[in-house]
DNA sequence: ATGCAGGGGTATCACGTGTCAATGGGATCT
DNA sequence: AGATCCCATTGACACGTGATACCCCTGCAT
């Protein structure tokens, strides 16, 4: 077989010209959306190639030419992946599929300047980033052209940040029977975590606007042995207390301490957890959790990712309304 | 300012040739390992260039040149995320970046044909596929020349397949003390689940050697009802009775389900999960589960990476021992 | 007939890289 | 001294695409 074989490589736009019987630049004119100077047949006669072939543009020559990639970033932070999480994956990559983009997961590490660099690296068209990344960082970021979603940001104030209503929510919970020591349980783990902040400031805010004393900070290992350490201290002071957990995973890791400590739930100690977890709700006592809906935040994560390809800036989306909502368990 | 103001692009390898004083093809060769033909003075010429400037090669330059990216796709299944395949993404992302490569993560979908795709457009350099991939999608994805990682099973008889240890050892555990009915308790989730079968095949593979009646198939879910309702018809033919999960999570809905139902742990019920979850040791009953330590496995995708950017082919793995242990809990 | 306008299409450049084939020059061999 | 060889280096091409600038042709007005 000395004739040519086809190497079996995947169709070019020359491929496509040559089928459509017009030239290569045609293709990409018609392919690009700047078809509408061409008379219809012609953009049918050049669409009906590029299906036939199943022509599918080189992500790298495409980058290469325009200096951006294909690909869309869903930044994540490391600390916690929970299922809530992986809905936002999930439902982020089927969107930029729709806009014939292609999403890749990047779990923050624990540098947040390799992490940039990691992200840089793929020069992409925008990154999702629902925390991880500092104002500086997104400045780099969108520097380089890349556009950081979402762009807007619905409140500056802490009091309109989801985090915050979260933490609120939890002290209100539990000092609903009447006023208790408070303590924020922390996830100790060396990953970074932007979450706990933000809710610990809103347990914080809320437990001075009835004048109570500032709950302290507890660094809950999800060990039994370190739990109970971290905990005695704190029970040591007395009861009844009230801890508000970082999610529910650490909110069950403060029960088996207090149960080790022997003491009552809710009696002298009062749990709740974040993100009710299905797990959390099958443990016994069911555990009394936040259960966070950020409509708003998705709401404006779509929009921005449905303006992406088209050139218009995004509005900011209309109704911002972050929900927050207790589910009642058996722990408070 | 009329002259040329510096666009603050990214340094290229012409902009490194022309600090070095040598030529582009220079630079290149240098830098890509076949430098050993250059005197030691113009490699180190070339290299200091390089760093002074700070100089990344373009991806989409040498992924449109080579046909191939420096991408490396880790393949998750979509069913579990839990903290040993988060080890297992940041072993390898940082594996991959000391030989630089870039790791990506995808969650497989539902859709395998769709998952393949999405992979197939990075034309990445490897995917790591630790069970979502079938045989006959291995195979494409080397037809294109990527290379599917680890290289080598270390068995093809079901019997040194880890997940099938995994079952074995939920059965022995659960009739420690004398015969028991048997099921298997899979996770109802409509995301794909490549370890499930393997476990479910171990269990009824020591059972069946015991000349025991093959243990059923149960469909969890994840809620309090549904899994009440799910595990009463097995409930219903007597105690006493041993499920083995899937996993920690699916074990304490299990545990839960049993609680609703009335039936004593370990007494009437015994469970076994799989992961060695810290949940599952905070819960009470504490978890008896199996903790998977697949060091060949580990080693496998270690020495693969390692030899990828070298030509030679993969040695397989010295010494293949997948290590299967149980967690003694108080649920047997 | 000549100029003009504009629709329809294309030649060509630029992007940054890896690599083959070729060049030049110095050293060695005959 | 002339031929040969090898080593260090480089020019040039190819990869596949997006976009700019240009050309050609037709129809119409002058």
């Amino acid at each position: 077989m000395t004739a040519q074989t086809k190497p079996n490589k995947r169709p070019t736009s020359f491929d496509v010209a040559k089928r459509a019987g017009v030239s290569r630049a045609t293709v990409s004119h018609v392919l690009n959306g700047q078809g509408s100077r061409f008379p219809e047949q012609t953009q049918q006669k050049v669409l009906k190639a590029a299906a036939e072939l199943q022509y599918k543009p080189s992500p790298a020559g495409r980058a290469l030419v325009t200096g951006r990639s294909d690909i869309l970033v869903v930044l994540i932070p490391n600390a916690t992946f929970g299922t809530n999480l992986q809905d936002l994956v999930d439902s982020v990559s089927a969107q930029a599929a729709r806009h014939g983009l292609s999403a890749v997961v990047h779990f923050a590490g624990r540098d947040a300047a390799e992490t940039l660099a990691a992200i840089l690296y793929f020069r992409p068209v925008a990154v999702v980033d629902i925390g991880v990344l500092s104002p500086e960082d997104r400045e780099t970021l969108e520097a380089t052209g890349a556009v950081a979603i979402p762009r807007y940001r619905h409140s500056r104030e802490p009091e309109g940040d989801l985090n915050f209503l979260v933490g609120r929510a939890m002290a209100e919970e539990l000092l609903r029977d009447g006023p208790r020591r408070l303590a924020f349980a922390a996830l100790v783990d060396e990953r970074q975590d932007p979450f706990g902040p933000p809710r610990y400031a809103g347990m914080k805010a809320a437990v001075r606007a009835r004048g109570l004393p500032t709950p302290e900070r507890l660094d809950i290992p999800l060990k039994l042995a370190g739990a109970k350490a971290a905990l005695e201290a704190f029970a040591a002071q007395g009861t009844p207390m009230g801890v508000g957990c970082y999610n529910d995973d650490v909110a069950i890791a403060v029960l088996a301490a207090g149960r080790a400590l022997g003491l009552k739930t809710p009696g002298d100690l009062s749990v709740v957890g974040v993100d009710a977890t299905e797990v959390g709700q099958l443990v016994s006592p069911r555990l009394t959790t936040v259960l966070m809906q950020d409509d708003a935040l998705m709401e404006q994560i779509a929009a921005d990712l449905a303006e992406l390809h088209r050139k218009e800036a995004t509005q900011q989306v209309h109704d911002p309304r972050p929900m927050v909502r207790i589910i009642q368990g058996e722990t408070t």
